[in-house]
DNA sequence: ATTGTTGCAAACTATTTGCAAGGCG
DNA sequence: CGCCTTGCAAATAGTTTGCAACAAT
């Protein structure tokens, strides 16, 4: 059993707020991978004075936390991730949603490239891109 | 033996202009994938009135030709590559170095995935993140 | 009570756009 | 000559920061 993000704030130093829980549970609870506009627009009808830059603001300690990733899938904007373990995504051009991609090995090929680069490696991260099935059906 | 940059940008209905042809040919003589930025100071010298603008709009246009490929390693800015084969590129976190990955097979991994996803996959994008040979020995 | 956090507004950075002057074909 | 392109400046979008009021410990 995992420790909750209440205790783990505490520990860190950090002070609980409602805003960080929400913030945080609103990630924890889908796989849309949301940037800080997204996140900002769901719990704004919850908090409706909470601000843009408290999105923010959260969102870096929660990186610091390694409680969220951050994934840069060639957009303007950053989207984040409550799955904190590393795996490939893919974006539909067509309407820009983000998915995990499950069910696939990725260490072999992480391995090739350990083994072949001088640098020290600390990360990785793949992204695919294509056209959903629900694009795709919209023709 | 390919067409040179002149006679691509003629055929396609672009005229030929000497910012143009240095912005490409910037971009071609070297590996470290340069953002906008980077591109416009390392011309600085030599077209000292051209303007920032013009950058983006020739990176426009080349990318709509397929001569350079858009990377987004995780940074505030994008950076451009003339080699527009697909491969994977490595980061270091320490100094901001893009480097390729040469040698490297993705293939397989490519197939796992194309195999997996009910997208219709056109294309990926791979990055790794670490420490570069000369920034582990500035230790 | 102390110290960290919020929310607002302003600052900032990368990129894009409008438009008049200039250059390619 | 006509139209595309340049270069400047202003606009835009995402993100960050400064600061006074406020809340968690």
């Amino acid at each position: 059993m995992e420790k909750c993000i209440t205790t783990l704030l505490r520990e860190q130093g950090f002070k609980v707020t409602p805003q960080r829980l929400a913030i945080y549970q609103a990630l924890a609870a889908t796989k849309s991978h949301p940037s800080a506009e997204m996140i900002f627009h769901e719990l704004q009808p919850v908090y409706p004075t909470m601000s843009l830059a408290t999105v923010y603001k959260t969102i870096e300690i929660l990186k610091e936390m390694n409680l969220v990733q951050v994934l840069n899938a060639g957009e303007d904007s950053f989207r984040y991730d409550a799955n904190t373990e590393s795996h490939p995504h893919i974006r539909c051009l067509s309407c820009g949603r983000v998915d995990d991609l499950e069910g696939v090995d990725e260490s072999v090929f992480i391995d090739q490239v350990a083994g072949k680069t001088p640098y020290r490696l600390t990360g990785q991260q793949f992204y695919f891109y294509g056209v959903c099935p629900a694009c795709q059906q919209k023709t």
